[in-house]
Order: C-alpha cells, then sequence, then structure tokens
DNA sequence: GAAAGATGTGACCACTGTCAACATAGGGCA
DNA sequence: TGCCCTATGTTGACAGTGGTCACATCTTTC
C-alpha cells in the first residue's frame, strides 16, 4: 500500500483527524456567529459527527476554546513578528508596527480576540501552553522596546512598565474597535489604521504639549 | 392613607419591585460567580421567586444584563466626574486622576467591566440608554481633554484622537488588569495602582526618550 | 488471527432560556 | 359596596445545551 493510501485510509478511519476538523469547524462558526454562540453540538454536526465525540479530543468545551485562543495568539506573535522585522534598525518604528499589527489582527478578528482576552476561559493558567503563547507575544513587544531603550530612543524606566504602557494602549485600542465602541457622537468613521496610526503616535510623544 | 403606607403596601404586593430585587440577586451572583456563570433561573431562585417571573420586567437575558452595564457605565461616570473633580484647575492632573479612576474602577468590578465591555451584550445599539450612559463616561474624559488643550497643556492634535488615546489606554490597562493577564514573567505583583500610575505617566510623557 | 486500545455512537441526565396558559391581587368604576 | 380589568406572579412545557455512560467499531500490536 502506498503511503498515500495509508493517509487517505487514515483520513476514512472514522473520520480522519477530527480533533483539527472539530476546531477548524468551530473557528467557522465563530466567525460567522460569535464566540459566545458557540455550541459544541453545533460544532459536531457542522463536522458530520455524533456530538458526545468531542469529548474523546478535548475534555470539555473551555478546552476548545484554549485551543483556539492559543491559535490566536501564535498568529497574533508571527504577525508582530514579521512586523518588527520590517524595519530592524529603527526600534521606534518597530514599536510603531509592531502596535499597528496588533490592532489590524483585532480588526480582522474580533472574535478571536474575545476569545484570547473574553472571560470564555476561566482560568488562563489551567492551560500551560495557553499561556506560553500568549506571553510569547508580549515578549515581542518587549524586546522591541529593550532595542529602543539600549538604542536611547525610548524612555529609560523600567522596562517592564514602559512594555505594560505600550502593550495595554494597542490592546485597548483593538478592543475599542473590534467591540464597536468608537466614535460615540456622530462623526466620520475614521478608518481603523488611520485612528491606530495617530494614537500610536501620540503613544510615542505623549499627551502632553510640548514645552516651549 | 399614607404615602408611606402605600409605599409599603405596594412592597408587599406579590413582591414588592421585583425588577430591582432580581438586578440586585443579578449583581451579587456575577460579583461571586462570574458574568458568564450568570443563569436567569438562578437569580429568581435567589430572590425566592419562580424562574419565569422575570420575563415580567424584562424581554429577556440580553436586557437584565445590558441593564447592569448601565448600571455600571453610570457608576464610572460617577467616580471619573469625581476624580476630575478633585484638581479643578490643572487639566493635566485631572487627566490622570480619571485615569486612574477608570482603572481602580476596573479593579474593583472586573466582572462588571466584562459586561460593560465584552460580547454578551451582543449589539449595544439595541439599548439606547446603555448607549447614553457609555457616551457620559466617554465625554467625561474628553472635557478633560478639552480643557487641557484650552490651558495649552495637551497636544493640539484632533481632540478626539487624543481622547481616543487616553481612553483606550487607561481601557486596555484596565481589562489586563482585570482579566489577570499581567506580570507575564515571575516577578513582583506590583500593585495595581502603581501600574496605573505608572503607564499614566508615560502616557503623558510619551514612549520616546526625551531629545537631550 | 486474537487481544488490546483508540475512536465514534446513542441514550440519558440536569440544566438553561423562553413561551403560553392559568392564577391572583389591586385599582378603578358602577 | 361589589365587580371587572390589568399588572404581576406561577406552573408546566419545549427545544437546545454541556457532559457522562455503556456499547459498537475500527486499528494496532503481538
Amino acid at each position: 500500500m502506498t503511503r498515500k493510501a495509508v493517509a487517505a485510509k487514515r483520513r476514512a478511519y472514522h473520520h480522519g483527524d477530527l480533533k483539527n476538523a472539530l476546531v477548524v469547524a468551530a473557528l467557522e462558526l465563530i466567525a460567522t456567529k460569535g464566540a459566545r454562540a458557540l455550541s459544541l453540538r453545533e460544532v459536531a454536526r457542522a463536522t458530520g459527527v455524533s456530538h458526545a465525540s468531542t469529548y474523546r479530543h478535548f475534555p470539555n468545551k473551555e478546552s476548545v476554546l484554549a485551543t483556539i485562543a492559543e491559535q490566536g495568539f501564535r498568529e497574533l506573535t508571527q504577525r508582530m513578528h514579521n512586523a518588527a522585522l520590517q524595519s530592524p534598525s529603527d526600534p521606534l518604528e518597530s514599536l510603531h508596527r509592531v502596535g499597528l499589527a496588533y490592532v489590524t489582527f483585532g480588526v480582522a478578528h474580533p472574535h478571536h480576540l474575545q476569545i484570547m482576552f473574553g472571560d470564555l476561559i476561566t482560568s488562563h493558567a489551567a492551560y500551560p501552553s495557553l499561556l506560553e503563547a500568549s506571553s510569547a507575544a508580549f515578549e515581542i513587544l518587549a524586546s522591541c522596546v529593550r532595542a529602543g531603550q539600549k538604542a536611547g530612543l525610548v524612555r529609560e524606566s523600567e522596562e517592564r512598565l514602559v512594555s505594560l504602557a505600550a502593550w495595554s494602549q494597542v490592546h485597548g485600542l483593538a478592543l475599542l474597535i473590534a467591540s464597536g465602541q468608537i466614535a460615540p457622537k456622530g462623526s466620520a468613521p475614521l478608518q481603523p489604521d488611520k485612528l491606530a496610526d495617530a494614537v500610536l503616535n501620540l503613544l510615542q510623544t505623549g499627551l502632553a504639549a510640548p514645552r516651549q
């Protein structure tokens, strides 16, 4: 039997690698109907499998959400990493690009963001690999800050504080945009990326007016 | 019959003002078991009332959450308002205090924050009074920014952008703290308010190192 | 080829949000 | 006073959910 035939057989075997199939189906449903509306039974139905089979691959619903969150963090990390690479010689520019990448991700995948940061997952600590994935994302940003400090371009306060400030800035912006909580008064709907660009500039230079 | 007696009678009538009682019970449950775990039936049980009675006062579960979110925004507004009043002559200081108040609220009521900004409420637009309450909160911050600009202490970019930057900064920080997503590597658990203080200072002065 | 283990299934449980039919208490009107 | 109407609360039902269990079926291994 050729390797291909074996693979085909394994695929046919009671349903192929169900675990992945389930996650994929879940992602699809989430993208259309939102994270909160997700039901394991519907995922199973969409995959053409009985609802109980899910429990052969995940201990419970939360753990499939954790898997999805983890994937989200990994993609986010990837995007931020790529962004940082684009201007290796200019840490401030890197920081800016990384922030943009974060916001862009959030705008593109608002539901994913909800799973990653909402309260659907009771305790992230219960999923070590999830924790690790989210740390990796944070680490990208932190390393940009460190590089900037080494180059004398970023303020010399404790690195963790500076990173945290940058993180919460982009995090807050992404969430506000993703949850549609923007533009209180009737105003031209600014493009998210222009908005992010402007806010990130302010993050760099500060809100206070420059002293004359 | 005195007005008091009438009120007392109305209170006794079939259960007093159930609507409020339900909201109070819901808040209590949320504070202990989290927003996601809330069930209308449990709320009814805690109030000592049949499970369907809720539907005499709210069209559905989401609308009781919307009521709670609205209350949250009103309290948040109150807190920010008080904070701003504490240093009426110094807009930058006001801004700082308002930000602190926001974060403090989030730390004190993380579950409330989830209801206000999470995806439990599908569309805020469906609840005009909720929308109004959240705008009021934002408006406090915006007015601080305006005052600062008038005094020449805050950067003269478009006011909405500056407000948005400030908003997303405190919002992001509050959410990160509230969701326990802080301090990636084993490190001294900084006090949330000290953290907020430092981050808000950075917001004022910017991340970039001052030019020599 | 048989035993052992992994994977999928159907029946079942307790629970939920929501609805419709019914019960009851009070306010307004004769 | 007595009666009806309406607002409020109750009971019972329905469909859908997360989760568990004993059982069936396929694969691997010896």
